[in-house]
DNA sequence: GCATTTGTTGAACGATTGTTCAGTAGCCGG
DNA sequence: CCGGCTACTGAACAATCGTTCAACAAATGC
């Protein structure tokens, strides 16, 4: 089963060498799955290896160690998680408005609600701590997340050019609550659906785009009943 | 400098018996120091003892085993969380609308803001998923949370009866902003600062009593124009 | 002062960790 | 068909893991 060898090749071969491209995607496919199940705590190399059915040295043949083979995991799933929010993002409409709904609802569809893939992050956040590449990591593609926003936000403002509009504190507001809903959503399913998630965001958007947090406001974080607060 | 025996003492004595409750409490501060300096992977009994000062056994002489004493933090780390803000909500102002800017600023105070402090989160989150307690101290804690913002936001509905509110999701969509914009400022100190952090809030804020997200609303995903979206 | 209670120690257990490296074997050019 | 390259194996390593438990010692009551 684990050993999906064509029935031609007989049981004498003991294993199949591949390219240093195949084998290294295989790898990071095997980790995903053991991060997922497992956690980070209780993924090991034997782990990784009994899953990806290759021996144990194997991975310090491509990697330099336990920690270079997660960070790259890393990259890989977290551009492909843009991807997926990107082209999400763009089969849903052609204004920014719509597009930016669109980034929401595949946010929180089926295929990122899962607590396997809450485990993965926090596995790759633990991480930043003790490992420099991990972080550079984050670093980069949350970068790339946040810019992928503030695209769709300098687009929305473009129509609209009669409001001031903050567009990077937005993104990262906007990018606050997704990731907040997200985690809180995958850590209990029980305390609010999905759809709930995504109408809690377009108020949130639409709260960004009114108060427009404009630079010029005062910079201490006072208080201060909101302008437009009625 | 660890043994701080009063000095008539003398050299002599090898330890000191203490009460269940005193070196209980002595366990968990320690452990909390270790979570917050190596993370969940990297503490093991050996460091919480040598923390502590105590002998390797003298843990699973007080506790099940390493999970029932990190569950038992996690409920301390929570309840202590929950109560300064709670006071810091209390000290801001009267009315509902005040002590809710002083609960988003005591929540990105430098007390809070330590990517320490997010080890030991994180490393709780990770364990939701093997430890049955972990899990239930989350939902116990969490619900307490959510009551927390919903008592605020129902007071605050009150004083404007004009407007319906949905107290349930605007208090988690809440504490998605306030979650997911820690998480990220403690991954990452230079993306915004705590200032920035209180204001996206405020706006998100707004933006949610704006909509109301009343549940008579269309219970789908809806994109949809916000009703009152200028 | 002595016996009792029990908080505390620390050696020892088997299991598991990440990494190393000498050796094996699949594959490709000849 | 055969040498050579190298992807690959797997035993072995020292270190560390959580847990156990018999022995020890500090406090308490007598």
């Amino acid at each position: 089963m684990t050993n999906d060898e064509t029935a031609a090749d007989g049981p004498l071969r003991k294993f199949r060498r591949q390219s240093p491209d195949e084998r290294r995607h295989a790898l990071m496919e095997a980790t995903l799955r053991c991060l997922a199940e497992h956690g980070a705590e209780k993924t090991s190399i034997r782990t990784i290896c009994r899953e990806a059915d290759v021996s144990v040295g194997l991975i310090n043949h491509y990697y330099s160690g336990k920690e270079a083979l997660i960070a790259d995991v890393y990259e890989r799933v977290a551009n492909d998680l843009l991807a997926t929010l990107r082209d999400e993002m763009d089969r849903a409409g052609g204004d920014a408005r719509t597009r930016l709904s669109g980034f929401f609802q595949a946010s929180f569809s089926s295929v990122n609600l899962d607590a396997g893939l809450l485990r993965v992050w926090l596995s790759f956040w633990s991480m930043t701590h003790q490992s420099h590449s991990v972080a550079a990591v984050h670093d980069r593609t949350y970068r790339m997340y946040l810019q992928t926003l503030e695209g769709l936000l300098a687009e929305l403002a473009s129509e609209r050019p009669n409001r001031a509009l903050d567009v990077r504190l937005t993104a990262i507001g906007l990018s606050g609550v997704l990731d907040g809903l997200w985690v809180e959503w995958c850590l209990n399913p029980r305390t609010f659906s999905p759809a709930e998630a995504v109408r809690i965001c377009e108020a949130c958007l639409d709260g960004l785009l009114a108060t427009g947090l404009s630079p010029t406001a005062s910079a201490d974080g006072a208080p201060a009943s909101a302008p437009g607060g009625r």
